[in-house]
DNA sequence: TGTAATTCCGACAGAAACGGTCGTATACTG
DNA sequence: CAGTATACGACCGTTTCTGTCGGAATTACA
């Protein structure tokens, strides 16, 4: 429900931290992972979803990591999310011809896009 | 990730369902289920949190079932799915000083929005 | 009164997703 | 060559989601 995962946070906590600190080419996983105290391998692998999505550009070797592939600002967090939860759907208003075009018409929308707006 | 459970999907086709069909006093849980081929026991647990949050009237018995406690328009589909799945959180942004007003910032908003804004 | 229909409720089992670990291969640097 | 780091896949434990079962209470009707 609109609930970020674990790993959709890390990763954003991981590209902040990444856009925090242009000054070395490259941050190792593990230096992301001591930062924030979360685990180095679960990172390493959120990092190189972001990397095969292209929001990464990835270095391996000594002195290696990960750094933005693209200008901080121009990252979305949605794409973020997208790239490590994959494409969530609305699992309703898609089944098909029972749509809900109705009485209780998706009113959804107003009152999340309020929640999102307090963000 | 913003997707509905199908439990709520099922509570949303359930009173979707009590909306197009107000001839009948009330209708059964298996009434509707079986329009809509889903188990009738777990729809049947579904209205009843849905009765139990006010969203829906209750008669036992025989010839009993559910009914929309108001009127079908000023249900939103919003309120079906804080009855049913409780309410979400948004993780991130709440995770004490690692905030997010910076580089990255919670763009996630807009396209969501724009997401919603299709339904 | 008795029976059938139906809501009500808790507990539980199977399935799927999530979070995390491990081992290993691969690539780069010095 | 040795060390560091990414890359990738397999695996496991935990939680959440879905669905089922059994039984109790309520109401209608004959």
């Amino acid at each position: 429900m609109l609930k970020l995962t674990k790993k959709a946070d890390y990763g954003l906590m991981a590209l902040k931290f990444l856009a925090e600190h242009p000054e070395r080419s490259a941050l190792s996983a593990k230096d992301v992972a001591d930062a924030y105290g979360i685990p180095a391998q679960l990172l390493a692998k959120i990092l190189q979803q972001l990397t095969r999505s292209g929001l990464l550009r990835s270095t391996a070797g000594m002195n290696g990591g990960y750094a933005l592939a693209r200008e901080a600002r121009s990252i979305s967090a949605y794409e973020v999310i997208l790239a490590i939860d994959g494409p969530f759907f609305i699992t309703s208003c898609t089944k098909g011809k029972t749509g809900c075009e109705l009485t209780t018409n998706c009113t959804i929308k107003e009152p999340l896009a309020r929640v999102n707006e307090t963000i």
